[in-house]
DNA sequence: AGCAGAATTGATATATTGTATCCTTCGCGA
DNA sequence: TCGCGAAGGATACAATATATCAATTCTGCT
């Protein structure tokens, strides 16, 4: 898990660059998302927000923050998933790193990996001549966890 | 695109062996899937039915058609774009095999690409080191088409 | 301090995609 | 022909997401 007081100071940061104030709201929600060890929909980060916190936070509010720090880089729409994660590249000096997710097709379990390089430019290349300028700097593969695939069978 | 003919006549085959009846309505799903040059969403492949065709496809009905043509590897459900395509190795003699998707994250454009057995061998690697036993014979990846690149830029 | 305008949030409606349930109808074999 | 299970119809509803407009809050400026 990220350092949590380090990744919301970033994203205070990052938030007054782009010219947008970083409000409780938008506070809150990335506090759930940096301290769930796991990918959330937007009505269970509604709902997780609604728990914890005290005043209501309805779920077109989330939507609405959740585009917003995906506008400056704080976090990924999974659209296997139908999920929200925050980038886990948050606090690295560096930009522009590649995320790359295995998704379960069974639980939608959600699992952060690390391909190779060579992995990587395998995927742009045959992407490429496919007519696609690249693959998206965040990388989603559907597969089966070791638990889904054992009941399946 | 695959040969109609055939493709109708071996799914009818696929299903009499999986002891179900291929009956109009499933080849009427069936053929507007072979027949569509692009992946089609279950509103739209009714909405099909319902223009060309004479008799009301009701959108539960394709539902629960597209479910059972997955069942026989028919068809695929592509989750990044929430459409279906028809399997474009349903009239090969081998089985077994892995399609490969890019989905457009802009327009959800699918292309059917296919990969070297090396690009899939790394990503079979590093599936399992996470713990995933192995990623689906189906692979969806998010891109960007050259299109929605440059209008996003 | 007070005001104007923009950013933010609230509230409500609605779209899209998909599942659950229960009942009716149809087709095949005894 | 009768009965049973497969298939389809009808309806309700769940989950995810977007659109719109009004109310509020903040910020910069005078």
């Amino acid at each position: 898990m990220l350092d949590y007081e380090k990744a919301i100071s970033i994203a205070e940061q990052k938030c007054l660059q782009g010219g947008i104030r970083f409000t409780q709201r938008r506070r809150q929600v990335l506090s759930v998302l940096i301290k769930a060890d796991t990918a959330l929909s937007a009505y269970e980060i509604a709902e997780l927000c609604n728990t914890n916190g005290g005043n209501k936070m309805p779920a077109m509010s989330v939507y609405r923050i959740l585009d917003l720090l995906q506008d400056q880089n704080l976090i990924h729409r999974l659209e296997i998933a139908n999920k929200y994660v925050s980038c886990s590249h948050m606090t690295c000096s560096h930009e522009h790193d590649q995320s790359q997710f295995l998704i379960c097709g069974g639980c939608r379990h959600v699992e952060e990996i690390y391909l190779s390089p060579d992995a990587v430019d395998a995927l742009k290349t045959a992407a490429s001549s496919a007519g696609f300028t690249a693959i998206s700097p965040q990388l989603e593969i559907k597969g089966w966890c070791a638990e889904c695939r054992q009941s399946n069978e």
